[in-house]
DNA sequence: AGACAATATGCACATATGAGCATATACTAA
DNA sequence: TTAGTATATGCTCATATGTGCATATTGTCT
């Protein structure tokens, strides 16, 4: 395997960006793990507060709280107060798109 | 066509069974490390030995043979032999047309 | 004020994950 | 056979991750 290195004769490959791999990554992370992914399907349907949220999926409330912080803090979910009941719905719709798109393609493969 | 589901008080929710949740959260786990978004990204574009993506990508010899070890189980990628040279490229256009609208997303935001 | 309900969070723990060294395997050429 | 090249894999290690207990915070009542 010779060659030079100076010039460009090979095939010339876009490569990502460092702060596109991130948040890409980030993006999937988000979305590779089965609790969240309960949650966001579920806050694809409707709001739900966090009790609802944790009943409905079998969690306890500590967990589905993590969690809710974790989507919160990418900006995936969003909520609103209401007393001392917060409801959170959803806050991205191209993340929806993702998980729909692999859950159509993992149900009829 | 289908008319609205009246006669339930709480709205029916459509929960996702565990088989369809077990694959969605491993093809976003696939997803969800940079080096395997680096990997799948320029087989999208090129075939490539090993070696060649060890090289451009800039990782070492076993890494980029773990994770392609890890695509390969997933069906993500597919390979062929030449002498003692393996060859792979990309084997799933859905988990391609995933990455590229994460890809699309992330870079006008 | 107090009791109560809903949610958030600090912490510890078990498991999962990604990396790289060392070595094994597969193939070629002499 | 031998050496050499390319790839795969067993192993260990450090780190990341998900969970749940216990407790803190926030808000609503009486």
């Amino acid at each position: 395997m010779d060659g030079d290195e100076k010039g460009f004769e090979k095939a010339k490959i876009k490569s990502l960006n460092e702060e596109t791999l991130f948040i890409v990554s980030q993006t999937f992370k988000a979305l590779a793990d089965s609790t969240r992914i309960k949650i966001l399907y579920l806050l694809s349907q409707k709001e739900c507060s966090v009790n609802e949220i944790a009943e409905e999926l079998g969690l306890h409330q500590s967990t589905a709280s993590h969690q809710l912080s974790f989507l919160k803090n990418l900006r995936l979910v969003k909520f609103k107060r209401e007393g001392n009941t917060v409801y959170y719905s959803h806050d991205d719709q191209h993340i929806l798109d993702l998980l729909q798109q692999a859950i159509d393609h993992a149900c009829h493969n």
